[in-house]
DNA sequence: TTTACATTTAGCTAAACAGACAATTATATG
DNA sequence: CATATAATTGTCTGTTTAGCTAAATGTAAA
């Protein structure tokens, strides 16, 4: 049962569904396209993925400095189904698409700038 | 999206799971004998079956003295599908089968006297 | 090799939650 | 009506977890 729990305890944030419903819309994202999305600190974002990927719901791929997730292969196709059902009729994921395209648009340089920038300025 | 999550939280916990299954196999059970299924205080049983409530995924029916708890008709089809398949094959849900078969086959009356015996027991 | 930088890990705090017991509610029976 | 009893609700406690900042890791470029 252990396995299950993992995977029903990493689908019991908000923060995580939304990850997921947007990687069922964007193939891959990176870490920095991630916390922008969910407008957290860095380490909060990457501390929700790699719940997710513990869970073996999204894999991980290193390109140069860049961490990009997807969806996992094995990503149980009943359960995909029926967040793709019920959660695609949910505010917060129409919001969510229309963001997405936005910060996909981006350069990844020019994002990660930006982000830097806005720490900065919180800071004062 | 807070009707999803209160699922996906009411599934995130074992105890709710196996719950969850026993009444996949049994049509009804009452508080005691889930109580007794999962050895824990009465209380504590009950306020499961009250997540698995709020979050729409069983229904209740009072006769007499005793609720008893069933998978509600809107459980999404999908999940029950997913967790069927996933938790039959779990150790601790086939030992839950043997259980019920014996909590079942006691007269309602005989096993709350008996719980009461137990409790009576630990106090000393 | 030094510097810059994206991500992860460590360590902390506040909120959420599972568990227990005590008290309350609701129903049946003497 | 008074008593017994099954379940729920109130309240407390210990654990888990989401969030943060600071430090560590790993990679690219100066």
């Amino acid at each position: 049962m252990n396995k299950e729990l993992q995977i029903t305890k990493a689908l019991s944030d908000g923060n995580r569904l939304r990850v997921i419903m947007a990687l069922t819309m964007q193939k891959e994202l990176c870490v920095c396209q991630i916390t922008e999305l969910l407008q957290l600190a860095t380490p909060t974002a990457s501390r929700h993925m790699s719940v997710l990927q513990t869970a073996g719901l999204v894999t991980k791929r290193k390109d140069s400095r860049w961490v990009y997730y997807r969806l996992a292969d094995a990503f149980p196709p009943l359960l995909r189904q029926w967040l793709w059902e019920t959660l695609i009729h949910a505010d917060q994921i129409a919001n969510d698409q229309e963001t997405i395209k936005g910060i996909v648009g981006c350069e990844l340089e020019a994002l990660c700038k930006a982000q830097k920038l806005r720490r900065r300025n919180q800071e004062l």
